[in-house]
DNA sequence: ATGGGGCACAACAGATTTGTTGTCTTTTAA
DNA sequence: TTAAAAGACAACAAATCTGTTGTGCCCCAT
């Protein structure tokens, strides 16, 4: 799996699991102090998101850090 | 989880999950196009590190990207 | 038709990561 | 004891992330 290819599954499943939890971008970003562009370019893959970034969102969307990555 | 905290234990379980498979931080390095001292300062959780680059780390413990996040 | 909510993209500055080189200490083996 | 291997830390430049602002599109309700 190339690096293009990871980070788009990576946005898909963190898109997917916050609509499953009935939540916008804006919603989803003001839970951890953020806002709704971070998480869209989350979501849409174009950037490479450090670990502790992806925790913050795994507060926000109330799953484990781990969950994000059964991609 | 702090920032700090959230960082340690990850290099912390990746240095177990290398030292289980028998390597050194060199053979790990050079195993993914890398040099010690990045994974040295991996392990050690002084650098929040990006998606793709775990990415590559599990690739060279042979392991599951999610496995690195038992933590 | 107008306005608001939700989402998308670009660009900027500042902060941080990453690759790299250099150096040092500790451990292991001869 | 000596040398090599393994690991630790610092600092630099280049690349990239992150916060932020600005803007535009689409859908829906008024």
């Amino acid at each position: 799996m190339n690096k293009e290819q990871l980070l788009k599954k990576l946005g898909s499943r963190i898109r997917i699991i916050r609509i499953e939890k009935g939540m916008t971008q804006g919603e989803l970003a003001n839970s951890i102090g953020k806002d709704q562009q971070s998480i869209q370019r989350l979501e849409s893959g174009r950037v490479n998101p450090s670990v502790f970034y992806l925790h913050e969102i795994a507060l926000g969307l109330d799953v484990e850090l781990k969950d994000l990555f059964h991609i």
